[in-house]
Order: structure tokens, then sequence, then C-alpha cells
DNA sequence: CGCGGCATTGACTCATTTCAAAGGTGGTGG
DNA sequence: CCACCACCTTTGAAATGAGTCAATGCCGCG
């Protein structure tokens, strides 16, 4: 992790170029055309309706979120390092796309160029479906998360689904998303969430050295129904 | 709709494999390819784990659902008249896709063809594409239907997701599920649907006819909150 | 040093689950 | 053709889990 503050911003796209160039990802022969943007906490990467460019998240963390009529937000998708964004072009689009973490990172690459390079190069095609592919699977987890009854069921399989999603052994987690958001992202008000994890670490399930790092410590008491929880 | 009980499945096959040729949809190229299926009503179209052909549903309607650990079914995304399943492929698929209208009538299309086809015929993979990418708003729909607070809030939108999908005037709808695969489908109890549905009504702003035949009469009032429910 | 955002906990209200029962409907088989 | 049966639907009453309001402590940042 790097402090951006203490360094101009020249260095930061230059140092996030060669880290871009680095990392396999679908577009790397396009890497030439992106754009590479930096994000503070809570700005907006995409408004809402405009229409957008593909997007690689380079560093950083992200929030796919709708407003609702009532003033509350609804986090669609959660967006982490290394994933692609604005691939599946619903014009225009519902939602908002902000940075969560402190810095984010973003590669932009123009639409036209790629739209053409999928239609000639089937393997680009080919990985860029599979992209979708796995958002839409994302997309079906979090409604399985989003469809259990109690809130510590859905605290508990959030756990475990960031595990799997940005950590190696899926044991130990830096959750890179306040409470808020946590709330956001599951339906629930953030007192509940924040009850949920309360009641996880006294169960010993997991175990809570700072408010953003878990460690998992029982797997199965995270996938329980989890009541009795006040 | 038809009464299939009154006549031979040969008629229905060939009934069903004209129906096919009339409608368009993006693998009209390859119909000839297609087998085509009649499946009762809880019959399993699609095992879980069985890697599967690419479907298109001619008639009738279908549910994608999993069994969670405790018993409980959650219903990941319906199916409906004219839509297409088994695009992306997930291997193995986790979930299971069962009919579930009294008959539903699927045209089955062999994964390799296409697969070549996609990567000869631009137009054709750009077709498949916006399948897919509806796909994927209608999770973010389903995600935002299940975000919110109240019960009465998530059949409210429930019922307007329906009507944007299966009329064409958007205030009269023919539910194709049943008060459990609701319950399911939002996370909720049966109990909680038939309730929200009941308060619905008194409230004036839909209209029962009878159970399956909703008719929408204040679309404000079902996109409010529908608090003091009981 | 003070401020603002984040996190945790308590108390209270109430919506939803759960358990229970009754009426309705359609399909199947006699 | 009719009756039975399984499933669906609705409503009631009780228990409990979650939202809301409120207060406190923590940490980082300016």
């Amino acid at each position: 992790v790097i402090n951006f503050k203490r360094r101009p911003r020249t260095y930061c796209a230059a140092y996030y170029r060669e880290l871009l160039s680095k990392v396999p990802h679908p577009l790397e022969n396009l890497d030439n055309l992106a754009s590479i943007t930096s994000f503070r906490r809570g700005q907006e990467i995409r408004e809402r309706g405009q229409a957008a460019d593909w997007c690689f998240l380079i560093s950083g963390a992200a929030r796919r979120s709708t407003i609702r009529s009532d003033g509350r937000r609804q986090i669609v998708d959660l967006l982490l390092t290394g994933d692609c964004f604005g691939i599946t072009s619903s014009d225009p689009p519902e939602d908002t796309i902000e940075a969560i973490s402190q810095d984010a990172v973003v590669a932009s690459y123009p639409r036209q160029p790629i739209e053409e390079l999928m239609d000639t190069d089937p393997r680009i095609a080919h990985e860029l479906r599979k992209i979708t592919s796995e958002a839409l699977s994302r997309m079906r987890r979090q409604i399985l998360i989003l469809g259990r009854i109690t809130a510590t069921e859905k605290v508990g399989s959030f756990i475990l689904e960031m595990a799997a999603r940005v950590t190696k052994d899926g044991n130990a987690i830096i959750l890179p998303i306040s409470r808020y958001d946590i709330a956001d992202y599951l339906g629930v008000s953030v007192e509940t969430v924040s009850r949920a994890l309360s009641d996880l670490k006294q169960r010993g399930a997991i175990c809570l050295r700072d408010p953003r790092t878990i460690s998992i410590v029982h797997r199965r008491a995270l996938e329980e129904r989890g009541r009795n929880l006040g």
C-alpha cells in the first residue's frame, strides 16, 4: 500500500501504468489506449447515466450503488482490485460507481476500439464473456446472501464471500469497506451489522483484531442460521 | 394457452417447432439443431452440476434456484416465456432449473455449434452479449428488490417487476408462480407474502380478482415504504 | 487540539417469523 | 361424473429478531 499524499500525481500515474503492464488482464493488448485515473474516497468513478468506457480496477475498491426514492442506498456490487466493470453496456446505466478505498486507481479503455477488437479476436471475446459470466455468478451469490433470513446469517455469508474474494488462504480478511457500506450491501441497518459481528465474535466464529481485520475461526458457524442474537 | 392433455405429444412438438420458427430469437439460425422438450410442473429442466446446452423458453415459466443447507430454497432467477438461459457456462452450475408452469416448453441447442458460430459471426455474438447483459441487469434489479426493508415493499416492487416483464400495457398481470415461489424469490415467508398482498389490496394499491390475477391500481403505493402492516 | 466520520452498545417498538387452523382449488383416479 | 386428496391461500395469535432513537468511545485528519 502506497501513501499517495506523499507522492506527486505524475509519479503515481507512471507507477500504476507500469503495474498495469505487469498484471495480466484481458485488455492488456490495448493498454496503450488506456488512461489511468486516481479517485479519492467517495468520488464518482462513473456517474449515473453517463456513457461508460470499459474499466479495470488496478488498485483499491469501489461500489456500484443506487439511491432509492426513500433516500436509502443499495450497493448492488462490490468491485475489488483486479475486477473489471463497465463491460456490459446498459445505456444509460442506472447506477453510480464510487471509490470506497482512500485511493482507487482505474484504467479506462475507450469503448470503440474494444468493441472492434472483440469482433475480430475470438480470444478476447471469450475472455470478456468469462468476465461477464463471473459478474453474473457474483450477482447470484449476492442474491443468495440477501435472501437469507437473519442478519447474522447475512453477515456471516458476507464474510465468507469476502474471504473467497480478497484473500489467498481464505481465513484472514482486511475489509475494504466500512460498516455503513456493509449495511447498504446487505440491506440491513448499521447497528445490526455491528451487533451481528459482535455476536459472531462472542460465539468464537470470528476474531476481530480491529474493526477492519477479521479472522475466520469456525467456518461452519458462519454458515449457520445464527439465531438468539440479542 | 393450449390444453396439452387433450393433444398427443407429437402434435405439441410440431406445434412448438413451428412456433419457434416464427418467434424471433437470437439462435434462429440454428433451429434445425434444436431439440424441443416439454416439462411438467416441478420437473427439472437442468439438474445441478449438469453441463447445460443453451436453452430458449418457448412457452411457460421456470425458476432457477438453490437449496440452502437449512433446507430453505432461494429462487435466484425467474425465467419467463421468451427468455434464454444456460448461456453463461459456469461449470458446473451450482443451481437447478425447474418448470413452474403446468407445461414449460424448452428449445435446447447443443453447446458446440453455438460456441463456434459465436466466434465467426459477430452479429450472433453481439446478440448473445445483449442477452447476458439483460440477465445481469435483471439480477441487479432483483438485488434492489431484496435489499428493501419491509415485506410490503418487496412484494410491491416484485409486482412492478412482473408487470414490466409479462404484460404489454403494464397494469394487469397473471402471476406465473405460486405464493410459495414468491416467498422463495423474495426471501420471506409465505404468510408474509399473503399478508402483504392483502394489505396492498386493502389500501387500494392493487386489485386481486383471483390469487393469480393482479391489477395495479396505484403504482405509487407499490413503490412506497408500506409500513403499519398488521 | 478539536472535529467529523466510524463503530459499538442499550432500550424500546414493531414487523416478521413461526406455529396453527381453516377454506379453496384443481387434478387424479375410481 | 364425482369424490378424494394434495397443494395452495388466507387469517389468527404468540414469540422474537431487527429497525429506530440515543449515547458513548475511538481514530485519523486537518
